[in-house]
DNA sequence: AGCACGCCGACT
DNA sequence: GTCGGCGTGCTC
């Protein structure tokens, strides 16, 4: 009987793709293996088996599989369940969430390379495009496209392939690439013919007019603990062996080619153990220790909790002691934190509890280590906690018994693009539930929904109102800025009251943070005579401008500008910034304060892993005095000396179009206030803003979250947003903007009559065009009580429909479920 | 997502 | 008249 498995390609197409199996594969291949398989007229992909059958496909001839990558497999059936959970929730392919689930080096692709054929002799001259091939070709006989196109410089290079292919003059065949290496090193030991008492003082003698040699010799058996008795010698490598034995690897050469040494080449890991003393948890504190036990409590009759501590109330120690407690019964945690929050400070803390229980998986880390540290979760030595970004809700978990989501809050924690676009604090909590493990939500400012949940009993709640070791919340002071620039009284973005507590905190060799929401020089500049904004050609947004590197840059395709000498518009030779961002608040307090030590963190200085961790240790040492940053100094770092914080502009943070933007400005003013004011000194935050009778700042001054909470609850349910109604938003994509607007007005024209009123738009995103492709929003809200598995089979049917309109052939469509 | 096939403008 | 641009459809 043929066999036959149904296999997910890593492409964003619905449904999956059946093979069959050549007989010798057949047993060997497993649900949950990757196999290579031809897909197309030419390419290869890695797929992963989910079903193997005896059903012969009908209609179309199957392909065989090519290769199997897997005596094992690497995906548990609980992580399949998981995947699919996600496939189906965020109305996405299997494919996309493949993709976003295991590290590139676990998905080879095929890659063409181009064979050069000796033999050929050509009957007449060649184009010179084709002969220039032949020539790059020729000094090196196989080379891949992207390679020959580098090589040759000639662009259109499929065609030219394609005729010389004809002729014969070369071949082509498909390669998969190896992305993943594994790390090896150069090992040495005696030869056979040494391994002897006898042979070995033979040699020695032998070596005594070579007496480096000789050294390197007596090295070596140091190294290798060779005469001690009865064990197996030590590994010793070639680095090692020249670097102890202080001479050059010629040396070491000469006793390979006497046959004494030889080398050899062993697999290592890059997953770096380290040997160090554990240190014992920290004794819980009396608030800390009452909150530990009420979470303990809560798992007996929910799956889910609220831990709502206010910042520096110590959270990461009562993580710390649940962490001890599932192990202790041999289960595993899943610890999630916001990329940005992820650094030395909280990984060094873990490692020093758990030492090499615990692996740290960052996105920021090279992709073969994150290849390595899922296939050391697939061993037997698996670690026992997980400490990682959003991304490592994908790992293969087998006795997860606890995952943490720490700063819950987060907007990072869902994925914006591509698909899928799930909510990490969410997915974690179906993925504990398939182990039936609990999950612990975590954060000084709940989200709306999170709070709504766990009042409403669905999830527990354990509140921790004290800070640890009494360190005092700080005061802040409201300014008004609006006032003080009408009597002209701001220095660029600084009130006289938050110039003279920075010169003051600097003094007293204090640290001062400055919060910025906006990255860039000026967001933008503008023709002072006829206000003229330049704007990206791809997309519709207008430019920022960046001094250092004096050029205009779109936010959204990366895509750089030149900065204009004059108008285009009117000619006019005066463009003007308007507002600003951290890299002119970088260079105001580098006018103001020439002597002081500034340090910036945004996007645009923390490219690397190193860059960002450098400025937060270089500000945590002291040895910068003043950090500007946008939101990414307000996220759960702990710095000793910040006495004071200000926060240049609250109303940049209200005035976003979107119905969380109060809910997202006060966790982002409690959260940078909370950098303020460490031990025995209570902090100052200086809150600039031109609207000082806003309730919400009210609530930031006092720390009232409830209040704020009650206030935004109110009118998410006046006017149906979640957490009572949900969302979906549809998008819509083309290149012709009639196309999208048409295609646009008649699905919601359908959602309408079929949905009923709560249907918004469609509208022009903020950004209505990004990358050639013009975009319609529709918003679809599902009031609670409503099958979501309806609502979705309704979309996707809608859908199919459309496209099936000759009009709107090339539309793309996909969807954002709970968008943040 | 690729990649091949097929239809209209600027060239020999 | 052809070469070569990109819009459209298919991939087990």
């Amino acid at each position: 009987m043929k066999c036959y498995v149904d296999v997910i390609v890593p492409l964003p197409i619905a449904g999956q793709y059946t093979y069959s199996l050549p007989d010798e594969m057949v047993g060997r291949v497993l649900v949950g293996c990757r196999v290579v398989v031809p897909f197309g007229r030419k390419k290869y992909y890695t797929g992963l088996v989910t079903r193997i059958h005896e059903d012969a496909p009908e209609g179309y001839e199957t392909k065989e599989v090519a290769e199997l990558l897997d005596e094992h497999p690497i995906l548990f059936e609980r992580q399949y369940r998981f995947w699919k959970w996600l496939s189906e929730y965020y109305l996405c392919t299997l494919g996309d969430v493949y993709k976003a689930a295991l590290p590139s080096g676990m998905k080879l692709e095929s890659e063409t390379l181009v064979v050069y054929n000796p033999e050929f002799v050509a009957t007449g001259p060649l184009p010179e495009k084709e002969q220039r091939i032949l020539d790059v070709l020729s000094l090196d006989t196989e080379q891949c496209i992207t390679q020959l196109e580098k090589n040759s410089g000639i662009r259109q290079l499929l065609p030219v392939i394609q005729s010389l292919l004809e002729k014969g003059a070369i071949c082509v065949k498909e390669e998969l690439k190896r992305s993943y290496k594994p790390k090896v090193e150069t090992r040495i030991r005696l030869t056979e013919g040494m391994r002897s008492e006898e042979m070995l003082r033979k040699q020695l003698d032998l070596l005594a007019r070579a007496p480096k040699q000789l050294a390197v010799l007596m090295k070596y058996l140091e190294l290798s603990a060779w005469s001690a008795p009865g064990n197996l010698p030590k590994e010793v490598t070639r680095k090692q062996l020249l670097e102890t034995a202080g001479v050059s690897a010629a040396v070491v050469n000469g006793l390979v080619e006497k046959r004494v040494l030889e080398t050899y080449t062993a697999e290592v890991g890059r997953l770096i153990r380290e040997d160090r003393d554990l240190q014992a948890l920290h004794t819980l504190s009396e608030a800390q220790e009452v909150a530990f036990r009420q979470i303990l409590t809560t798992f007996h009759t929910k799956n889910v909790c609220l831990l709502h501590g206010v910042t520096a109330s110590g959270k990461t120690e009562i993580y710390i002691h649940l962490i001890q407690q599932v192990l202790s019964v041999g289960k595993q945690v899943l610890y999630l934190l916001p990329e940005i929050a992820l650094t030395t400070q909280i990984t060094e803390r873990l490692k020093r509890v758990f030492g090499d229980k615990l692996g740290i998986y960052h996105s920021k880390f090279p992709d073969a280590e994150r290849v390595e540290i899922w296939r050391k979760q697939l061993s037997e030595h698996d670690y026992d906690v997980i400490l990682g970004v959003r991304s490592s809700v994908f790992l293969p978990f087998r006795r997860l018994g606890l995952v943490i989501v720490d700063e819950e809050h987060e907007q990072t924690y869902k994925q914006q693009d591509p698909a899928p676009r799930y909510h990490a604090r969410n997915a974690a909590i179906v993925l504990a539930s398939l182990f039936g493990a609990k999950t612990l939500l975590g954060t000084a400012t709940p989200s709306i929904e999170t709070y709504y949940n766990a009042l409403q009993g669905k999830y527990g709640l354990v509140e921790l109102t004290e800070r640890h070791r009494q360190i005092c919340l700080p005061r802040i002071e409201v300014v008004d800025i609006k006032e003080l620039a009408r009597k002209k009284r701001m220095t660029g973005p600084f009130s006289p009251m938050l110039l003279q507590q920075m010169r003051e905190a600097l003094e007293r060799k204090e640290q001062v943070i400055l919060f910025q929401n906006r990255r860039g020089f000026a967001p933008m500049i503008e023709c002072h005579t006829c206000g003229w904004v330049p704007r990206c050609k791809n997309c519709d947004v207008s430019l920022t401008y960046h001094k250092e590197l004096n050029q205009l840059t779109c936010h959204y395709c990366g895509y750089t500008y030149q900065v204009p000498r004059s108008c285009p518009a009117c000619g006019g030779v005066e463009l003007k910034d308007r507002g600003f961002g951290t890299e002119k608040v970088e260079d105001d307090v580098k006018r103001i304060f020439p002597e002081v030590r500034v340090a910036r963190m945004d996007l645009d200085t923390t490219r690397t892993r190193t860059a960002y961790e450098t400025i937060i240790a270089d500000f945590q040492a002291g040895r910068t005095d003043v950090l500007i940053g946008t939101q990414m100094v307000s996220k759960g770092l702990d710095f000793d000396r910040v006495s004071v914080v200000g926060i240049l502009n609250a109303d940049s943070l209200l005035n976003y179009p979107d119905f969380r933007s109060y809910e997202r400005a006060f966790q982002l003013m409690a959260q940078v206030a909370g950098r303020a004011g460490r031990k025995n000194r209570q902090g100052l935050v200086i809150l600039q803003t031109k609207s000082p009778d806003l309730p919400l700042i009210h609530q930031v001054v006092t720390n009232d979250y409830r209040q704020m909470y009650t206030e935004q609850l109110e009118e998410r349910r006046l006017f149906n947003y979640p957490p009572f109604d949900r969302l979906v938003y549809v998008y819509l994509k083309h290149r012709k903007e009639e196309v999208v607007d048409q295609a646009a007005s008649v699905l919601a024209g359908w959602l309408r009559s079929g949905m009923g009123e709560w249907i918004l738009g469609p509208d022009k995103p903020p950004v209505g065009r990004i990358q050639q492709l013009f975009i319609k929003k529709i918003v679809v809200k599902i009031a609670q009580g409503t099958s979501m598995t309806k609502v979705r089979s309704y979309l996707l049917q809608l859908q199919h429909a459309l496209v099936e309109d000759e009009r709107f052939r090339s539309l793309v469509v996909y969807y954002d479920v709970d968008p943040m």
